[in-house]
DNA sequence: GTCTATAGCCTGATAGAC
DNA sequence: GTCTATCAGGCTATAGAC
């Protein structure tokens, strides 16, 4: 009997209840929270809809499970900034970091950004406990970049929200990107272009040589 | 008897249903469009869930009503460019009028992005039909200032989700914006301070001098 | 652990009195 | 034109057989 097929402890748990959250994550951002209903989840993740119940006790909890998974991946994916650093390659890192991960994790972006636009009922304590520690902690480093000279003066906070705006957008308006550049899907080449675009566009805005540049000549 | 209160033909119709609109907007944007009830926005509107019947016939129809409105919106709010217009004048220009507008119609802004995001089930023939003549009239337009060599090489796509995307994020992500500045809601500075940064770093980025600076110096 | 059957509620929509 | 009363259907959630 192979490996593949001998018995674990817990492994059909696990599997069922990553099924479920992945068919949870599409149902939410395509109907969302209200709209979604436990039988098309349960239907996408080829269940019963009381297996899904049996797992996640009810939907609210189903829905927060979904939504803390996203928040643990944003944790994750945040890269780090010091004030030691050269403040081109830190933002050069932000920006493609943003980029792969909107590539990625379409999916995880667009259900954070529904919550969002719809007056973040579910997240609210998590832009206030978690995420605006994590922002000031950043607008601390892009200050004392400023404070040395080696950043022209602009508000980091206006920055962090172009840079999150601006990657997040080919997550978020997948739909409108793709109808309007006529395309089916994104290409390995536009995960490039987009980062290269973005991230020269932006450290030009601040008055940064992008890394690239510096590279070649 | 005041002008106010004399009859007008049809005037409490125009009332009735201008609120019903308003009241419609804001429920598809905190409960999505499936999620929305009847009632909830009769409720909100101030009058009894059958009026709503009467006024839209059902609730696709008032959906498509409420999409209709903010469709006519960007339209009409879209700035012209033409091949003979100053690049840095031009884009400073389309810059802050769609910071004007995502700060004045935040909520026609969310429910365009929710049902983006949503993938586009009601908007698709828009933004195939109409969106995308508009987008590739003003790519041929941004191509010929770069033939012409009065701006950097760029994709002019991506300059334009650009634009959308930094400006639109304070409409969308307003939420997120005022918890992570700890603020409870926007000020007229504010706008001005947006518009000025997105401005000033756009233009820089595509390598053009914001008007501004020309004026100061 | 899995799944069928069903309870209890709320929905969109309409009929019909005023 | 307005609004109360009501219907048929779909929803979440659970009980209980397997």
């Amino acid at each position: 009997m192979s490996e593949a097929l001998r018995y674990k402890p817990g492994r059909i748990r696990d599997e069922n209840q990553q099924s479920i959250l992945a068919a949870a994550e599409q149902e939410f951002v395509r109907q969302g929270y209200r709209g979604a209903t436990m039988q098309g989840i349960a239907d996408r993740a080829g269940l019963p809809k009381a297996n899904v119940h049996y797992y996640f006790k009810n939907k609210a909890n189903l829905y927060r499970s979904v939504l803390d998974r996203i928040v643990t991946l944003w944790n994750a994916a945040f890269s780090e900034i010091s004030a030691d650093d050269d403040p081109a390659i830190a933002l050069d890192r932000f920006v493609r970091e943003k980029v792969r991960l909107s590539f990625a994790q379409p999916r995880a972006s667009k259900l954070f950004a529904m919550e969002i636009i719809s007056g973040a009922p579910h997240l609210g304590d998590y832009l206030r406990d978690e995420l605006r520690g994590w922002v000031d902690a950043r607008v601390a480093v892009i200050d004392t970049w400023i404070a040395q000279g080696r950043l022209t003066p602009c508000e980091p906070r206006r920055l962090i929200y172009l840079i999150w705006s601006a990657t997040q957008h080919y997550a978020d308006f997948e739909t409108q990107v793709l109808a309007l550049d006529d395309k089916i899907e994104y290409s390995a080449q536009d995960v490039n272009d987009v980062a290269e675009f973005l991230s020269r566009t932006i450290l030009t805005g601040c008055g940064l040589t992008p890394p690239a540049d510096r590279a070649h000549g």
